[in-house]
DNA sequence: ACTGTTGCAACCTTCACTGTTACGACTGTG
DNA sequence: CACAGTCGTAACAGTGAAGGTTGCAACAGT
């Protein structure tokens, strides 16, 4: 499908921040996230710049400044975190429109329509369950 | 997420097979199924060509060549096109190693590894449930 | 005034998907 | 046996998203 990893990156900033944080730090900086996910600063920036939209984190600019929750990370599921992310559909229809002429060509759109709907509930649905803070314990959980 | 049509394609070309060998033919042919689709025919060949290593369709070369359905539509479901045509995950890692001397950076793949794995097994769940014929019903349904 | 960081634009590289052309391989028909 | 129609597949181009990089203005505390 060509997967990205922005779903990774993103949980991998918060989660940063959130340990950070309880190590009784006021903000983080992209660059240590930057630092920690082995990439460019300014891609951290551009995600978490998603996420303030959605809510999910707060930046001061100036001396001092950096990236803070919003929320706790209880309250933070994969599924704001995706919605932050990915705007798009999971599967997509075709590129030009079907022969209408024909009678699977008419009708195959609505019919993958609906069932993609509710292939992508249940996606959410599942999305839902994990919050942040599960994220974090499982991070926190890996060996050595 | 940058999706793509493969799925919806591979659906296509299996309700248009299916549906014209219930009225009578014999085999299908990348032409016709691309002329309902509007596209290349050579992008509908490149797809059945791994349906049919996914045993759900086969092809006769020569004179009156074409494809046909190796098993019924009841028979297939989604989850098997998808399989075909989509090798690999719905979600990506960082393309580079984390931090690996960051608690988080160490953590942080195994623990989306395992949220991950457990969402897309639910994905094929899902997909599971709908079979070709559903599709094709669904189809045949649309209004006008 | 200085400093460190965000915000953001601009550009590049890489890669998957899609579309297209071309042609050899195959096989039933006349 | 030649022909015709279709598959099988390679090769290449166009498109677009994602990720990486540089540069710099804006901001705010000291």
């Amino acid at each position: 499908m060509s997967a990205n990893s922005r779903l990774t990156i993103a949980a991998h900033a918060l989660a940063w921040i959130g340990l950070y944080q309880r190590q009784g730090h006021e903000v983080a900086t992209s660059e240590q996230i930057a630092t920690s996910a082995n990439t460019n600063p300014v891609v951290i920036r551009r995600l978490l710049g998603e996420l303030r939209r959605a809510g999910l984190v707060e930046s001061r600019r100036g001396v001092g400044a950096g990236w803070s929750l919003a929320r706790e990370l209880e309250s933070m599921t994969l599924l704001d975190v995706y919605e932050a992310v990915e705007p798009g559909p999971l599967f997509a229809m075709h590129r030009t429109t079907p022969d209408q002429g024909c009678v699977v060509g008419h009708g195959i759109q609505p019919a993958m329509q609906g069932i993609y709907e509710g292939i992508e509930e249940t996606l959410r649905r599942e999305l839902a369950r994990v919050t942040l803070e599960d994220v974090l314990r499982d991070v926190l959980a890996a060996p050595r």
